[in-house]
DNA sequence: AATAATCCCGATGAAAATTATCGGAATATT
DNA sequence: AATATTCCGATAATTTTCATCGGGATTATT
């Protein structure tokens, strides 16, 4: 149930594009030194989230990238999607045509209630909502 | 975000305990092969089980194991910290002071309420239940 | 036009974690 | 005694994750 770095990694470059919304595009390399992320890791993480239409790239020089639109409209579930693809706990919740248990195995009503737990998180979080948040006591 | 084989082949090994309660010892090999979990491997996972006290063992022949109580007092969450210690997304959110970030950087807000979505879920799901339920429809 | 900065792409290597297997000692039943 | 089984530690195989590299394409700046 750990979070890859790839995944953390990317939370973080996002957060930081959604704290410098309106001051140009963003090259990797600042990113990864604010971020403190390994630049050249970094670089194969912006791929998948541009393609998915999460940030926009300027080429070339004084290029970078910026959100591709407003921080308050990009899910974090987004963000997460965008790398791994859909987020399933186990394989067989996602597809069950691989599960040879057919049926209802006692074991994927747990899959399930994890599964809609996650989602439900990644779904109501954005990234304007984390660079906002003061955290909670009761949520550590 | 997956699940690891071990926390699964766990939750089917304990499943599995419950539908037996009041059936005698099962052996390690009869569990494997009504859950179709590799034996050897299997027998790596009973141990912290059993130190966790979810389990008892009989040793010998006609030995075996089962669960230390009832279905019902077995949450999930126990299996798998059983097996994996407390369950975090990250190491930040479990052990602040890994992380150089002091304070409150902005992604711990996430992993905050990812932990506590997951806590939930694990803290509130007894053994019992998974063998008891019917799958909602809403709950794939 | 030349240069430098930067995105972009594919391949590959290193490290770590996960998954699986093995050999044998201890314990109990038959 | 023979057999079945838990118990324990070590190790091997596999997969995944993490990280780096080299070079091509694009554009601003000089």
């Amino acid at each position: 149930m750990k979070l890859s770095a790839k995944s953390r990694y990317a939370i973080h470059a996002m957060i930081d594009l959604a704290q410098c919304q309106g001051q140009g595009p963003q090259t990797v390399r600042a990113i990864s030194q604010r971020q403190n992320v390994p630049e050249t890791f970094l670089e194969q993480l912006v791929a998948p989230l541009r393609r998915a239409e999460l940030i926009t790239s300027v080429r070339g020089a004084a290029g970078g990238y910026e959100l591709a639109r407003d921080a308050s409209a990009i899910l974090v579930g987004d963000v997460l999607r965008a790398l791994d693809g859909v987020i399933r706990v186990t394989e067989c919740a996602l597809n069950p045509a691989a599960c040879e248990r057919a049926g209802g195995c006692a074991p994927r009503v747990l899959w399930a209630r994890l599964n809609k737990a996650i989602d439900h998180v990644l779904d109501t979080t954005t990234l304007a909502d984390l660079v906002s948040a003061e955290i909670q006591p009761d949520e550590i």
